[in-house]
DNA sequence: CGGAATCCTCTTCGATACTG
DNA sequence: CAGTATCGAAGAGGATTCCG
């Protein structure tokens, strides 16, 4: 009832139980994305049945990766929330998504997109070696407020931060553009002056963006 | 015929359905070794059928993960060595098997055990941070010729590399002795003097051995 | 909203046996 | 040695329904 078990004496072998099952690493990530309630996690992982992440979810909160909390009166509901251990698997989460890139590819018809995985992408694949003394602010329009996100490139690599500090070059777009732009997939300037982009500060700045990420897509 | 897709548009998510099926992961770890031949890769995964083997290299190589070579004729032979891609699980492996190691717990009857693991999981779990400045070298025993291993300590973190250089204390045990060594769940000291171990050098240095590796284990 | 319970289907596993 | 072929059993997955 709780899973299958490598018979091997190796820690490696003890997480591939844990996150070897379906579904369980797009949970993970979700949930690294902050605390969801039950219906939240439904709507984002389309085709994961409500019996499936019921069944995840007490497994992953009896092995203490997961933990409900509830939310404060006004909005009385419980939400599903990493501990320690959970929040534990971001290198982990992080690499995952580093190799996957190159399994990428274009868009399916189908694909379920999330606004909100772009911050975790920038944090996720944010360059860790030196990378161009350029900050930006990056504003990912999502039909509501738009998410902030504040990158700087730096001598130790990016760092990813809340919007705030200064910038050289804020600029405001749709998702996928912005993973366009970070990737390199789409021309810089040419973008940046298109119609689905606004911008303010030094536009030339956006020539470096790329090179604060460690992602490169296919072009599509 | 090519395994469960999720329907998103993250790279997390590729990487999930490549990695999420059963014994990929295991399998992985141990090409991660060193090239294999079917035969071995049975042997060191026991409860793994050779039909499911055979499904997953295929499926592997068809991916571009994992390549066919042949040996040269004495020992003509087939085996299985990870491409490009496939060695860039490294860091993936890495983190998996740091997190795996707070669900590792002591040895369960029946856990099969490879005494080549211990050397991959001094490589895997050396500190990145800095380390006190001591140099080991490790030889395991394995009822064969031992392995070696050479472990440095210093401040840009812990450095792996074939035995060889000069250093502070080299001892040999068994591989589980040497596990228990690393993560301080045995007592320095008293085992290097004990039966199982015999050693050259600087015994004193053994102390600072734990504190080279991020491997804290339950103690059993 | 947040699940628990059912039911049914479809994989997939693992064992075994067999072959070049 | 390096697989393929077959097969029965188990389990996971998905849809749906119902309930506090």
């Amino acid at each position: 009832m709780d899973g299958f078990r490598y018979p091997q004496f190796c820690s490696l072998a003890r997480a591939a139980e844990i996150l070897g099952e379906r579904w369980t690493l797009p949970l993970a990530r979700e949930l690294m994305v902050g605390p969801q309630r039950f219906t939240d996690l439904r709507r984002r992982l389309p085709g994961l049945s409500s019996s499936v992440l019921a069944t995840r979810l007490a497994r992953l909160e009896r092995l203490g990766i997961v933990a409900r909390e509830q939310l404060p009166p006004p909005a009385a509901s419980t939400v599903y929330a990493l501990t320690e251990a959970g929040r534990g698997l971001e290198p982990l989460l992080r690499e995952a998504m580093r190799w996957g890139v190159r399994f990428l590819g274009p868009p399916q018809a189908g694909d379920h997109f999330e606004p909100d995985w772009i911050p975790l992408a920038l944090r996720f694949l944010a360059r860790t070696q030196a990378t161009p003394a350029r900050s930006f602010e990056v504003r990912i329009e999502t039909g509501g407020s738009p998410l902030r996100v504040h990158v700087r490139g730096g001598r130790s690599g990016t760092k990813i931060s809340e919007a705030g500090p200064p910038f050289d070059l804020a600029f405001s777009a749709p998702p996928l553009v912005v993973l366009g732009l970070a990737s390199g997939a789409l021309d810089g300037p040419a973008t940046l002056h298109g119609d689905a982009v606004r911008f303010e500060g030094e536009p030339e700045a956006i020539r470096d963006f790329p090179a604060l990420f460690d992602l490169s897509l296919p072009v599509p």
